[in-house]
DNA sequence: CAAATAGTGTCTCTTAGACAATATCAT
DNA sequence: ATGATATTGTCTAAGAGACACTATTTG
């Protein structure tokens, strides 16, 4: 059952009653990424109960309706998934770390029999951060952590490769591989690769971003002075760093993010030939 | 009050009760283009009911759920959007006319408030159609009607300027707007302006695609030579139109759409620098 | 016939990427 | 000292866009 459209509003409330619909659950689901030590990690959770207990899972939970007297305890969308990710990271929301984090809407997941308890609508999320520290096991969670994504053994077609030890719960394969690739493209034509870094960084460590999402060595000279070309990519401290590179070299300068958003013209990343057809 | 995921499957089944839930309701909206006399057009439906009566909004309307028991009657969500589409235009879902018409999601809409009645999580999404015959009002709309894209006065932040005739109802000016900029942006780096012709087209007619789309006229001699260089765009057909231009001209030749999912290089569009930050 | 249009040729400028060179720093 | 790294320079090929030209069709 449905509401009816055909009522008026004064009618429709007058005459409501929770019991008249098909329940749905919307739930926030949150792609947290982040570099460490030059490898992409994903912020995890393992489930301590069915359905899935023990598999990893994303971070995410129920989205607070409000009800239909809409209480103050109605939650936006983005809100939601900035709370989960508050929660589980055990980072405060506002002015903390999580301060600058880049989030954006992913994508909604919906197939009937997704979750085999009920109908469950997930909004999923993509958030980049910079280096955070350990997630708090707590909530729901038997456990959290920042897990590489290479762990996880994903295919194109979101799924797991056989074998591989931690498995995803729900569809949180495919969600996941989407939120991947829109990474891997969202690097292309906007400077949200400084989202993954601090507030101050080097080109050299700016690239290290470039190839954890994309998996793929980069040409440091051209990528330098590629970066430096594109206007309001980043914009120069003055500063130098006080450290050279890991095994030798120059000290490399210091840039902060700049105020473009997009970058034109983009940075293409190499050797697309073959997911063009 | 939301679902407790720390009881395993079955009790959770035992212990189901509808009321224990706040009440979500999810719909699906569509945002469906097409090319009508040279110019972009959306599929707009008139509320004839409240709240916002005598509005226009995107067709659309609530996801059959499938309760608790997941009857048959659960709807994934593109199958819902692709219903919505049929039941407004008319038009059969499977192997007729809407069987060419490019479908993708857009994104999810669910502010508190933005529907008066109740707390609705919106799921729209983007559908890009051959010309397609005038739609039945039936349903649940007074009227519907193709609606050429700059009636509606849409500005970049998603409102309409005042003193537009045709008013949009719930946060469906947004909606429609940001429909329109991820059109503007698939049409550069996919093939999909094809999705906009029938079987059969001319490299003038997927121009005038662009230019209706982007808003801007496109060089003839350069967007030709583009659209040809670029590989699995377009293929020809060998055969030539019976027609010249419409104002004179050689008969341009019949190309249909080739096999490429993605344009490398893209067709960027022209002026940009305005958005870049 | 006049005007418009399809399709092709040519030129210039920008950019991507390969490669080289040099200065600076870690070990 | 040795090797790695940051940064800049140079060269080549590809592509975008401006412009011109011809052949063909409509009215």
């Amino acid at each position: 059952m449905t509401p009816d459209p055909r009522r008026d509003e004064a009618e429709f409330l007058a005459s409501y009653d929770p019991r008249d619909y098909d329940p749905v659950a919307v739930t926030v689901d949150v792609v947290a990424l982040t570099i460490r030590d030059g490898a992409l990690h994903v912020l995890l959770v393992r489930r301590g109960f069915a359905p899935y207990a023990g598999m990893w899972a994303l971070p995410g939970g129920f989205v607070q309706a409000g009800g239909p007297l809409r209480g103050a305890d109605a939650e936006d969308l983005p809100d939601a998934a900035v709370r989960e990710l508050a929660e589980e990271t055990g980072l405060s929301a506002k002015g903390g770390a999580l301060g600058r984090v880049h989030l954006e809407q992913l994508g909604t997941y919906g197939s009937p029999g997704r979750d085999p308890r009920m109908r469950v609508i997930s909004v999923a999320h993509l958030a980049f951060a910079p280096e955070l520290p350990d997630p708090q096991a707590g909530g729901d969670a038997a456990d959290a952590a920042w897990v590489p994504v290479d762990a996880l053994g994903l295919t194109d077609s979101g799924e797991q490769r056989p074998g591989t030890t931690r498995r995803l719960a729900f569809d949180h394969a495919r969600i996941l591989a989407d939120g991947l690739e829109r990474a891997r493209g969202k690097l292309e034509y906007t400077p949200l690769a400084t989202a993954f870094c601090g507030g101050e960084f080097t080109i050299p460590e700016l690239r290290s971003v470039y190839e954890a999402v994309w998996g793929e060595e980069l040409h440091a000279g051209n990528f330098h002075r590629k970066v430096l070309s594109v206007p309001g990519f980043v914009e120069s401290t003055g500063a130098t760093s006080d450290r050279g590179g890991r095994r030798g070299g120059p000290r490399p300068r210091l840039y902060r993010a700049g105020d473009a958003r997009l970058l034109h013209p983009a940075l293409l990343r190499p050797s697309r030939e073959e997911e063009i057809r």
